[in-house]
DNA sequence: ACCTGAACACCGTTCAAGT
DNA sequence: ACCTGAACACCGTTCAAGT
């Protein structure tokens, strides 16, 4: 005979996600969230059980905001390259989160249901079993890989860094050792995530219709 | 007009490796590591200058790890296959610090010669500028994609779970819903994650031999 | 059923003091 | 120069008590 709850979970989803975009990932906690809530932190546990739990749901709210394209097509390569783009679309929209989706696990039914629309693209191709099973890891590490470059990667596409920085940056390194490494940093300075995104998708797409 | 210091960097670098290759990334905190040092935690900050500099520590010290291919080779192809699986082989070796190398920038000296090796084995392929930007991100992406996705996939390749129960929770979904990701699933089972990794290197190796 | 304050065992880090 | 204990402002979580 309890009282009503205080709080939906998507309440907590919605809140949980709009601090990270906010503040960024490093103040997220129980405390932080319940105070934003206007409650004590112990009320939190009414909706989670620990405070990985919070990670998840921020997790589940940007995979729900994927677009995914309304279909149907008629070439597999383009259905394959509009659902990895409205994957790729919804984690940037949330860079902050971008650690959180790369190392949390999510069994929420959008993944899914993503997950098979793009096995369903795939099998356009004509592959099943073993060799679906590869297209789709490769699909989906490209799309998680370059998410990921943005954040880590040794030439980050937009960094926290302006470009004149980064430019300095590589004009420090030896150009007899490190000739490749300053030629591309040029050519980063003059590109975008989003082109760069679309070409290395379509190189992945060659591979997989070179050998169909 | 000091005493001798205590530690040296690459101690602490050792130790903090070891600490999370053993107990996990949860358990590495400043007190903790001091303590497996036999010191005090305030004795650390004479070495690193904050707690995050711990995390780019374990970074480090696995990149350190790659075992290069000792070259030359005579097809490009092989080499960047070869350097690639060298990379994903060191991140492997580590699983627990995998969630640090995604999200950690590193500025190693040892990730300019690997990307250098790798950029000059891409551009045996007659890439230059831009075009060879693009296919180092592509490779890049999918190797750390495909160490992400053993962490945090919708179809973990060998999660902490075991193979049944992944079985049993893929059955559990409706068939005429999910019917490729039964399929995979179940391909998933016969498979490992060497031979995965492979044959989505070997379509983006087609796919960057394709458009030459 | 759901809410919540107090308490406990942790954190990272500042400061001041030691050699 | 390098070391270190005390102290401060945080954490997540258990427990017990409230409605």
């Amino acid at each position: 005979m309890g009282r009503p709850a205080k709080f939906s979970r998507s309440q907590l989803q919605a809140a949980a996600l709009a601090f990270v975009d906010r503040d960024g990932l490093a103040g997220l906690s129980m405390r932080a969230l319940a105070n934003e809530l206007g409650t004590g932190a112990m009320t939190l546990y009414n909706y989670v059980s620990q405070r990985e739990e919070l990670d998840v749901l921020v997790v589940e709210a940007v995979i729900a905001g994927v677009n995914w394209p309304p279909g149907p097509y008629e070439e597999w390569q383009q259905e394959v390259r509009d659902i990895a783009t409205a994957w790729w679309r919804a984690v940037r929209a949330h860079p902050h989160a971008i650690p959180l989706i790369l190392t949390r696990r999510s069994r929420s039914p959008v993944v899914f249901e993503g997950s098979e629309a793009m096995l369903r693209a795939l099998a356009g191709s004509g592959r099943s079993g073993k060799r679906l099973l590869v297209a789709f890891r490769a699909v989906t590490a490209l799309i998680m890989g370059l998410a990921q470059a943005e954040l880590a990667g040794p030439l980050a596409v937009q960094a926290a860094e302006s470009a004149p920085e980064t430019i300095a940056r590589f004009r420090a390194l030896p150009a007899d050792r490190f000739p490749h490494l300053i030629e591309i940093a040029g050519a980063a300075m003059k590109s975008s995530a989003e082109a760069e995104f679309e070409a290395s998708l379509d190189l992945l797409v060659a591979g997989l219709s070179a050998a169909p």
